[in-house]
DNA sequence: TATAGAAGTTGATAAATATCAATGTAAGAT
DNA sequence: ATCTTACATTGATATTTATCAACTTCTATA
């Protein structure tokens, strides 16, 4: 297994294909009755304690995951990019949000209201075999990351969340990857401060490993960073 | 909500009621074709890397779940009491084991085959909608742990951990719950140094918030370390 | 083009935590 | 009963990381 393709198993949740080849009836209630909306950056999508109204999917753009501390701090634990979904735990385990989402750049959404979505997950035992696989994987990159974060250093930690956002931000239209996020959002993904952040970006820079530009993050070498981070 | 319950909701899986009030043709092969063993304290159940066999549950004793670092650290996620299950995300999820699991005191053990437990959640609809509502519990959980790692002093991190273990030992057999661990363990749980966590259990000694006896400590002043959690 | 505000950067310093090296202590084995 | 061994504890010190307080740079907008 390449590096790229290591990451993308234990760092992803890879829930792109929720829907795929379903029975034509339920993948058309779902298509029908979706509503896409378009999120402008920094806006909300939904919020930690609310009650849920459905799930959703990036069809274009980025969504930070996020929960807050009782001391304001916001902490990162997941981004999604296009095609993945997000919403769907609160659904299923009948609970309310324990988590926002928040799009970091103008995103459009499209929402599933809870009620066609449990009418699918009722009917369909295909996909509530694929939502049983997707959730127990998503186990393993939860162990994943509270090993990172107890474990490895804030510089490793930083060198990661590199290599992970640029999964996340890599696309065919562009010939190297612009990573679009500023250095508090790095900062809370990492679980350390902006100014240490903002230290190890330095150094990477230092280090020829990256390039910046404002809040874009270019990487250089990657191998060189995945030396850095000290993973696997 | 108090404290205790708050603590069970939070950081606490809750999936013993997984096989409640199955149908009893799907309760008889599993009960039948159970297998109970003996695992001494320190004995592995089962290790990451391995191809699942099956799942298994906690009659009695304590088992904790770990994953290792690439430089052999081990990191503690969970901890197991009775009647929790374990070993299922791996059989879902199709994948191998990504942890391990390891008794800390003498337990007993049941095992249920793969073949069988598939086959439940295969004929049972109830059974899959419980294990869709646990796994998605068990992410709100994962969000929290993370969220405390990542945002949390290990001072704070300590006094959490201690007060999880009141949840897992306390039974109604003793007066004052006895938690058992060893400083190694408790380190792992907390995330940090073996020799940071014994001046920690000092500091919350002098602080006559608990008392300890080797490897047993005893909460004294449970609304105190709530405190100095600083956590909800 | 001037200006305000947001975001990035830097330096100095404090605080928290890890590491290393001994030393102490209880429980099980012979 | 002694010995061994595994833990727990302590002290000294190094290292890492956070915090605070400027200061700079970019960008959007009047």
């Amino acid at each position: 297994m390449t590096t790229k393709e290591l990451l993308n198993n234990k760092y992803s949740f890879n829930n792109q294909d929720l829907f795929f080849e379903l029975p034509d009836a339920i993948c058309k209630v779902i298509k029908s009755n979706m509503v896409t909306t378009h999120v402008a950056a920094g806006q909300s999508i939904f919020n930690e304690g609310e009650k849920p109204k459905g799930i959703y999917r990036v069809k274009s753009g980025k969504v930070k995951k996020l929960a807050l501390t009782n001391f304001g701090a916001q902490h990162i634990f997941y981004i999604c990019k296009e095609n993945e979904y997000l919403g769907y735990h609160a659904i299923l385990s009948q609970e309310l949000y324990s988590d926002s989402a928040t799009a970091m750049v103008d995103s459009t959404i499209n929402f599933i209201a809870e009620e066609d979505f449990i009418k699918a997950v009722n009917r369909s035992h295909l996909l509530s075999q694929r939502l049983l696989k997707n959730l127990s994987h998503e186990f393993s990159v939860f162990i994943n990351a509270t090993k990172i974060l107890a474990k490895h250093t804030v510089r490793e930690r930083a060198a990661l969340n590199l290599l992970i956002l640029e999964g996340k931000f890599q696309n065919d239209t562009q010939i190297e990857t612009e990573i679009v996020i500023n250095r508090n959002d790095l900062a809370s993904m990492v679980g350390t401060a902006k100014e240490s952040v903002v230290r190890m970006l330095k150094d990477f820079k230092e280090e020829q490993l990256i390039t910046t530009k404002r809040s874009s993050i270019y990487i250089k070498d990657y191998a060189g960073l995945v030396k850095v981070a000290n993973f696997q």
